[in-house]
DNA sequence: TAAAAAATACCAACCAGTCGGTATGTTGTA
DNA sequence: TACAACATACCGACTGGTTGGTATTTTTTA
């Protein structure tokens, strides 16, 4: 009957991706259904089975597909044109503040909230998420050990922990989110963030 | 047959709360059933019908009882007695960070997991996740307010939102050591916290 | 027409929650 | 102080519905 809305062939498995990004986003991993995710997908259980031979591999995939969209996302921006690293890095910063508006689910990442539950009972999605995540930071990582070359050398920190640490807050400010039921605090925590990599680059030379 | 182990009359509602904190934690809230948290509380399920309404009802008791639990640690915890409050507010992020051993379920928040999961589908929960984040927050303020007027008083920014602040530090620390499966990424973002709040008080006056 | 892609129908295990019933107090009263 | 009346705590089999996953059939396209 519905033969309108019926999906292209072959896209069944992207469509599949980009529901769950969205769905477990909004209900977690654990309460997401495979019926759920086949509703929000438009495409019935069987093909979900064709292309994903578990739930979990589902969950897999769906993380590399988030980290693809949003390396996308990053790459495209317009912090990377700053000549200065530190003005790349704090570009950065603020296009992650710029990101926290509409709905909760809208700006919260997938792999945190995958990673937070399914830690210890699914070893594979946990080091896919895990991934995800390094992949990100790894993106970071150059633009800091740049900056720190140029403006703080004799720092007692590593580009890579700072790197870490900026996910951290951002992990932390989606949970907080989520607990407030709004971007705000986040915001917050994200120009704490801002002011502490400030700090960071702006001491003054040892006397 | 078993009646040496048959749990005192009255500890039923104690053990099901003592086994949700440890349970939830390590599988999350969803992938978490009612009879996986009977069967860890030694009770059975009429027992927890008994006292609690629903699942969720038990959720939000737990978060109560997380609450009261680290309540006391921390009001136990021996950083209280620095005449500066600044030493105050060291000392917590040094407790935070000394916490940080062992199994990661161990260390992490329960309330932090929960409100990841089930912050758009379960709002009484959500509610209850929030308070507990909030009272604890509320323990901190008072010596962040005081440590900025004695040593910051024209900061531009507010006591509340630094509170908030140092649990998206650790809330997202916690997030990164369940995605790498160890603890020490998350005390290398604890680290980096206490150096943000170390220079926030220690900024030469305006020039 | 062969093979991939997708749909349909189905299963056994499991889920949150219910129910009738029992064991163990606690309270009122004579 | 004895005992009836009642309340609380607990038990575990059971239910309707849902789960992740499978087996089979139909459709599409190369």
């Amino acid at each position: 009957m519905n033969q309108a809305t019926r999906i292209p062939r072959g896209e069944a498995r992207r469509r599949i991706l980009d529901a769950a990004l969205n769905v477990i986003r909004a209900q977690g991993y654990s309460a997401t259904s495979v019926d759920d995710l086949c509703k929000a997908a438009g495409v019935t259980k069987g093909a979900f089975f064709h292309h994903f031979a578990s739930k979990e591999e589902l969950g897999v995939a769906a993380a590399q597909h988030w980290s693809d969209m949003t390396g996308g996302l990053f790459a495209g921006a317009d912090y990377h044109r700053h000549a200065d690293p530190l003005d790349r890095v704090l570009g950065y910063i603020d296009f992650r503040r710029d990101i926290l508006a509409g709905e909760v689910s809208e700006f919260t990442c997938l792999v945190g909230t995958m990673v937070q539950e399914i830690y210890d009972t699914h070893p594979d999605l946990r080091a896919a998420c895990n991934r995800t995540i390094a992949s990100h930071v790894a993106t970071l990582v150059e633009d800091i050990r740049q900056a720190r070359e140029m403006h703080a050398p004799d720092a007692d920190w590593s580009a890579e922990s700072l790197a870490w640490h900026t996910q951290a807050v951002l992990q932390g400010a989606f949970i907080l989110a989520k607990a407030k039921g709004g971007a705000a605090i986040a915001a917050d925590s994200v120009r704490h963030l801002r002011r502490y990599v400030e700090m960071l680059f702006a001491e003054a030379p040892a006397e």
